[in-house]
DNA sequence: GACAAAAAATGATACTCATCATATTCTGGA
DNA sequence: TCCAGAATATGATGAGTATCATTTTTTGTC
């Protein structure tokens, strides 16, 4: 094997990153494979070297953006009790509104991959569960399972809107929008009753 | 004036509406002003007759879906209160996940909107204002302004959110998933306390 | 019934895009 | 140093796009 063996690998991982950061800031449909490829360094012809279509890529890409998402979101709140109130709010924060190229991809392309390929559908409904799945874990488990699903639902789905909706607005704006989706959110999860 | 003076208005219209639902549908990007008009009974040349460029007629065409959203969901709620928790209700309804097509353009389009031309956001930014406004007012007056602002806002992102996750997922889990919408959003809603 | 103007259709331009076939370059081992 | 094969580049294809200039059709009025 006349090349290093984790090259191919390695300019793989590097298409999958450029492809998860376009992908969110512009839209798949706005970004062609040419410009994925010219942002790894290389130019459009070995594109198919590394995937079988566009569509596969971007199924790919998805569960990639996820991941990243999710550390740099955890970042924002080092140290906090890290339940499921506190995932929302660093959720909801300015930063995460004003960064859709680092931030959550069902925020910044949802509609989007909704109306994709097969295989792109199925990549999206999985990792869907998964983030109901690891948000109803941050909360106690002494509440019931199915309430923990249902606060789950609620607040992902009120995270994932707010978001939307924050970047719909103009700028003076979001803030005050984005605080009330906080405090609204900090009332519904509140552990009293 | 040698055609009906009301020709040209209609003719325009057709072309919003054909633009309102394959827009919501398909995306933006993916339907072309040939079909468009193809839709709307014409050919594409005589689009530029009728609008300025494809951002505007988007523009236009967002207005026109969030008044045409706005009827169709009221048709689900005959009879009812009519107020917050109940339009929230037929908001994350089946019905209205699975026709994006006749539902609200926010949630079928938001982030492709986003993206989209100055006169696109300018366009997005005054109707997200005005659904907040118009939920904030399904609330009793005797709550304060503040506190209707805060629901209006929960609400709507999660009503938002709701619907492109349910659009998400795989059939056997988006009735449940509606369901700890509307549940959550009951009991965060709910007048007590 | 002919005319003028409005409305729509035809046709063309200049792109961009995904995909693939072919050629070239690069690398570790002989 | 040269070779085989893997990785990447070049170039082409065919379809689709927004936009505009020009021509054709349609309609109320004389």
């Amino acid at each position: 094997m006349p090349w290093p063996k984790e090259h191919k690998t390695q300019t793989r991982d590097r298409v999958l990153d450029a492809a998860a950061s376009a992908f969110r800031e512009a839209g798949v449909t706005q970004v062609g494979v040419g410009e994925l490829m010219r942002r790894a360094g290389l130019t459009h012809g070995g594109f198919y070297a590394h995937f079988n279509s566009k569509d596969e890529l971007i199924a790919e890409a998805l569960a990639y953006a996820m991941e990243d998402s999710r550390t740099n979101l955890d970042r924002l709140q080092v140290g906090a009790a890290k339940g499921l109130l506190e995932a929302a709010n660093a959720y909801l924060s300015s930063e995460h509104a004003s960064h859709p190229e680092m931030g959550c991809p069902i925020a910044a392309l949802g509609p989007e991959l909704t109306r994709g390929a097969p295989s792109v559908r199925q990549s999206l409904s999985r990792e869907i569960r998964k983030r109901l799945d690891q948000l109803a874990d941050l909360i106690p488990h002494r509440i019931s399972a199915q309430r923990r699903r249902r606060e789950a639902a609620g607040a992902l789905a009120c995270m994932v809107g707010g978001i939307i909706l924050t970047r719909g607005m103009k700028q003076p704006e979001r803030a005050g929008f984005l605080a009330d989706c906080r405090a609204f959110l900090a009332e519904a999860l509140a552990p009293a009753e």
